[in-house]
DNA sequence: ATCAAATAGTTCGATATCAAATTATCTTAT
DNA sequence: ATAAGATAATTTGATATCGAACTATTTGAT
């Protein structure tokens, strides 16, 4: 009777079905599974991708989008004078280095970085913030962990260690 | 002195640099700020992608990418016969609807659902799974289960229940 | 010393995404 | 009834990603 879930509220079309509508529906469609792994994974997932809309919105006030963002503060904790390899910064986030070129490319458009020949190896760069960079970068980190301590902002000391030490287990 | 945060393990370069070394490089760049969201944030992302390469995986056994597998379960727990259109998928899953034109035409190319037209309105269509669409869904659904349980068989009943408690505070 | 293999970065080709423009159809106001 | 506007899906144009091929160097084996 009560099995609407065409139902859509504007709420749930911003992000997606509801979970409580689809574990129902795998309950109906296939009784033999046992469905509540996805209610985690999905409440990982869909926490997940609130933090990123939140921390993408703040980069976005710096002119940047995700990618670039990384790369700045990547380059900016190692300190000040300090660089990287293409390389090494695609390592350090995961990406091809191809993708790592393209990305540095735009970034040394808008002047905020700077590719450097290294003596010791001519095959390699050096990637190094310019003055600007350094200043965004600085400006942004500061927004940056205001909007994540807003995001977890609900969350006291004790449950964030609690969910810290619970999200290094998934998939250990 | 111990600040050779330039070592890097096999393991560690498969995920990115360590949040451990990370929060460090923050804390003697930025010592006026604290980086402690960071640690959350970071352990979620992580947990995260671990999860998503899990469920990649279980997808590519069955010859589908992360974005057709969702749009074979998403027409699948509707049930039997039963149909979405473009737009409603698209809205399930956060997509745009040009994205989903182009992931259904793959999944057409493969005979894993079929476009018919709704009598009803000429302008819209009716998303199906064909008989090989559904048995696959049929499938991989279990798999991706197993999958997903394999990834969270280090915590136990009550550690979900907090984990998803949790979760669901992040952004809220 | 020399040449094969490894490595760093880029370029290329294919694919997936989005936003904007497009086409076809439906709804609404008069 | 009809025209204006809304809506559904697709096409188009721009961009980002990856893996493979490529170029230039360096390393290592003999």
């Amino acid at each position: 009777m009560s099995q609407d879930s065409r139902a859509k509220s504007p709420a749930e079309s911003a992000q997606g079905a509801a979970l409580e509508t689809i574990l129902q529906q795998w309950k109906r469609e296939r009784p033999d599974l046992d469905p509540s792994p996805m209610a985690v994974c999905g409440a990982l997932r869909r926490a997940n991708d609130r933090v990123r809309t939140a921390v993408e919105g703040n980069a976005a006030k710096g002119g940047l989008d995700g990618a670039g963002f990384d790369v700045l503060l990547t380059l900016r904790r190692q300190g000040r004078g300090q660089t990287l390899t293409p390389s090494e910064l695609a390592g350090e986030m995961m990406l091809s280095t191809s993708a790592m070129t393209n990305r540095l490319d735009r970034l040394e458009k808008r002047g905020l970085i700077e590719r450097r020949s290294d003596p010791k190896d001519r095959r390699s760069l050096k990637i190094a913030l310019t003055e600007d960079g350094f200043t965004l970068a600085d400006r942004l980190v500061t927004s940056h962990l205001a909007a994540e301590e807003q995001m977890l902002a609900p969350l006291d000391t004790a449950e964030r260690e609690d969910l810290k030490r619970l999200l290094a287990k998934v998939g250990a």
